[in-house]
DNA sequence: TTTCAATGAAACGGAATCGTCTCGTTCGAG
DNA sequence: CTCGAACGAGACGATTCCGTTTCATTGAAA
């Protein structure tokens, strides 16, 4: 694959075919691999749900590891603080954002396999890593502030605050199969988050 | 597959050779299950790994299915309470074992491959559920005596705090790929359990 | 309009796995 | 000791997927 994109870091240089193709393709990839996960996901599945010819997968990327990757990094997840409002309800809306994107999102369908991947695969564990540690780290921050202001005490730590908040979510949604809402939130905050903070 | 034992309710009656080749191939199933993953294990990987002809396999179950949900049942993961001692400590205690559990035991290895599994076979998300569900009910039985005693608040939501208190070890290990070892359990009870009931 | 890179379709040989079957051996039960 | 069930080994035809190759078509760009 010679890719002039990259070298010259404009995608929109690309010839447009490309461009759908590889767009069509990773979605595909996605969803593909919502559906049967990591170890059962094949080229030739892959290339039937995008419509398109296995010599067009195989044009643009070495094989299924570096695929599922790029197919990867498409993903969004945003998580975002509120600019305004009491730390709790700033904590509840971000925790909400968590409930809703481990509930119904792409990133939902995928992420028992990604986890599932990451666990054989180093790429897929490093890219999985960051991509979960970028959305910690927004919590996180909201949090440090709150240290620094006094509104959560001293002696908190910021990030085992944020697993314990998100944290409930995850296990629901993966160990016990349970339907997790945006509603689980103020619950979460107020078992969770310290009196002294409400 | 004619299961004498099943029907007569004694496993012992079965031809010894019956019962050790059944044992060394779903030892061998969750080993190969932890390597590969659900979706990438096949039934010539497993008789080769258990030195056992596959026709042995095919003898005593159908297909993959069923092997990983017999072999899931093999699981041992025992979460005990301490007798004695203060909430905290007990509770303390119990994240201990969860730490361990999900750090180091054939559990840990195989729960990404589970949760996977899980996604796509209703009867494997049956059993990872009520095996989650028992583990969790240890810990919600805790603290909803500790509510009825007093030592914590009325308002306490039992499965809520106690998927607080176990969701950050999960988290960690499951998208943070942090090693988890028994010393976060007090930091993780400091950080969760009301100061009242401390 | 012309040119040519990118495409979809399909065929290829090779490898892996499927589930079934046979056969000679092993070993527990009586 | 004898008998028969359970075993391992592996051959089998079928199937799927691999990654490569060819080829006629499409469509972007000059």
């Amino acid at each position: 694959m010679v890719d002039v994109a990259a070298a010259s870091g404009a995608v929109s240089e690309l010839d447009p075919r490309v461009e759908r193709s590889r767009r069509i393709i990773l979605q595909a990839v996605l969803d593909e691999l919502g559906e049967v996960g990591y170890g059962a996901l094949t080229i030739e599945a892959i290339a039937a749900r995008a419509g398109v010819g296995k010599s067009t997968i195989y044009r643009h990327w070495p094989g299924k590891l570096e695929l599922v990757e790029d197919a990867f990094r498409t993903l969004k997840a945003p998580v975002t603080v509120p600019e305004h409002g009491t730390l709790r309800d700033r904590v509840v809306a971000v925790i909400e954002q968590v409930a809703c994107l481990v509930e119904q999102s792409t990133y939902s369908t995928c992420m028992p396999a990604l986890i599932d991947a990451a666990e054989r695969d180093p790429k897929v564990r490093d890219f999985h890593t960051r991509f979960s540690a970028e959305r910690r780290a927004v919590l996180v921050g909201l949090l440090r502030d709150a240290i620094e202001t006094g509104e959560l005490p001293a002696t908190t730590d910021p990030e085992l605050l944020a697993d314990a908040l998100v944290g409930p979510i995850l296990l629901r949604r993966l160990m016990l199969a349970e339907p997790v809402g945006p509603a689980i939130a103020p619950a979460i905050v107020d078992q969770v988050l310290p009196d002294t903070a409400k």
